[in-house]
DNA sequence: AATGAATGAGGGTTCATTCAT
DNA sequence: GATGAATGAACCCTCATTCAT
């Protein structure tokens, strides 16, 4: 019952998803990746050199995607000179946008990447993209109501809570649901309510 | 060199602290509260049975006062014939207040609660914040949008994302803030913005 | 050094036995049996779930064979309308014909079982065999001696140190003796010398 | 409050006697002998260097008592050409005099010393006296039943089981009863029985 | 003389990782 | 290649003993 390599590795891989996905990094066990495999444990480490290394290298490139997509999201708001409040809601959804085009692709992967990777060295990313967002954010901000001047602490804190609040609500979004579709809707949902709570908010303060 | 019993406690109770807030309930390591507070792990013992009474002493308090508050909460809610949209945010507003209230006495362990207790006997506290707040959301949907008859599955679904946004968004303005005034500020913020957002959302559905 | 899973098991077998043995279940450490097995401590679970089931494991069988031929005695015991001396003797015999066979079969998980057993599952065995003894003894002397009314409190008291003391003296020789054809004579000797001290004290109340 | 030394030393003694009796030597708990002592664990180290200190100075001198009893009796067998049954027999309940004597100047000690010191260095007093009686038992058997000869193997082995048994059980009854007169009632039913069956068993060997 | 906090070695147990087969 | 038994460090916890006060 000779298994050809690859094969191997794919069944590891696989269980291992499975596995990180229902226990997080820090909780998983390789004895239990080894039985979903149908191999043994130190069978496992043939193909990887350790636990963190099986999940760097399930984890690492969809990481990297999402990190390449923050480089060329940060680079348009650093070098685009975007003074209109659509203009950035467009980024937001720029970025909405590539997140749900990495999810179609590896769902179980951001998931585990974003909710699920505590513990390991990957745990900052969903901090990377909070700070991306809240970049944008306070530039809306700073145009819209502190247009020649600095923006006020309170809405520099406001700014970073949305953040985090938004892609931290998309993150929930994706660990509690596995249908595209209705992730998406959901993420539009969330997006037009905090659009329109952002307009509102700017609204009055204009006013 | 002999210390005072209640210092000793102290120093334990805040090393434990830390060590929570730090790890979370299952991977916090009396060895590193001991080393922490400056003792041996044994001495741990003489102040509190377990681990898990150590965590309960620290967490219980505020435990059971947000047990209370959720009760009355759920209370009103169940009894009173509330249809009027604003009746619903009232309640919303009334639990924000009694977290911040309970935020100002015991920030750190009100996160711990809210997002390290996994593995302890409070793992689910947030999880009912979230149902109750579910509740209320779910009723005025329906009041508002289908007052004859069931709520579509999409609005269905859509309550509960916000229920649950909502509560994990207060959770990580905890997680995030040490100044009362701050987090009281952003939490208005936040409720503001998603009342918004829902009164939009329902006026664009009735139109 | 690799050996076979069932060497390595029954080392461990062979190691508690002795462990348990010379320590009793409480006392009996997981790392003296390791050590003994010539393993590490940590493999040991690799065999068994707990010290509790490796106690079990080597336990229960006997005990769940002791248990049955009590419950068979303490049947005809109940049932059957036995006054005559030589019925009850006969029963005595009985039992004492089924801890020889469950000796021949596993001489040191008996001892064990009967002796060593106090803070497992099994601690109550021996008493409950007293128990059962005391009742047979007690009838015995209520049929001889105060056949119409009750059997003064001496004679009650003499019956239950009886009992006692002929579980704990068949105990004893289990103790100090490994050949089966030993520990028959024994017995019987024992077993004569008290069916004769009891007939002669019941002649010398009747007379 | 303070106490005098030998009130405190007393009082320890007291609390140790009674935890020894409950628990036996080795599951005793320092802790719990100072808390009913009323006084600290640490105290107890400036009257007894050790738990093994504290309970030789509680267990010492009756052991001291009993082994001289042991002395003489063993140099009267020893010494005296006594061939008759009755002589030894008598000796047996010279014996049985001296434990009764001893256990009524200090019960609990005795039970201690018999019952519960396992793991301390007085372990094996029980088997010293059970030796005692067995050479005893071996002499009358040798001069009844092979006056000239050699004891065949099995009443050596008969002898030193029924020697065990004796022993033990006096053990048994100063284990289950507190009154005085009620285990002297015991005892002497007990080695009636014995002397009796032995007797019986001598008879029939001779016809 | 007394305290009682603190220690440290040991208890049972788990698990990522290694290595003889 | 693959096995899976074995390791060793870490887990929480207990308790006789020590020692600064």
């Amino acid at each position: 019952m000779q298994i050809l390599k690859d094969e191997v590795k794919n069944s590891i891989r696989q269980a291992a998803l499975a596995e990180f996905k229902k226990h997080g990094y820090l909780k998983a066990s390789i004895r239990q990746i080894a039985d979903a495999a149908g191999i043994t444990p130190g069978n496992i480490y043939r193909y990887f050199k350790s636990k963190d290394d099986l999940f760097d290298e399930l984890i690492q490139p969809i990481q990297e995607q999402l990190t390449e997509v923050l480089r060329v999201c940060k680079q348009e708001v650093d070098n685009t000179l975007c003074t209109a409040l659509s203009d950035h809601l467009l980024i937001l959804r720029r970025i909405d946008a590539s997140l749900m085009l990495l999810f179609k692709e590896s769902s179980t992967e951001l998931t585990i990447l974003l909710n699920l990777s505590e513990g390991s060295q990957f745990a900052s990313v969903k901090q990377d993209l909070i700070t991306l967002v809240h970049q944008i954010i306070s530039e809306v901000f700073t145009a819209e109501l502190a247009p020649t001047g600095t923006l006020p602490l309170r809405d520099q804190l406001s700014a970073r809570m949305i953040a985090t609040t938004m892609i931290e609500s998309i993150c929930l979004i994706l660990r509690d649901h596995e249908d595209g579709d209705t992730i998406k809707m959901l993420v539009d949902e969330l997006l037009y309510l905090f659009c329109t709570g952002i307009s509102e908010k700017i609204k009055l303060a204009q006013a």
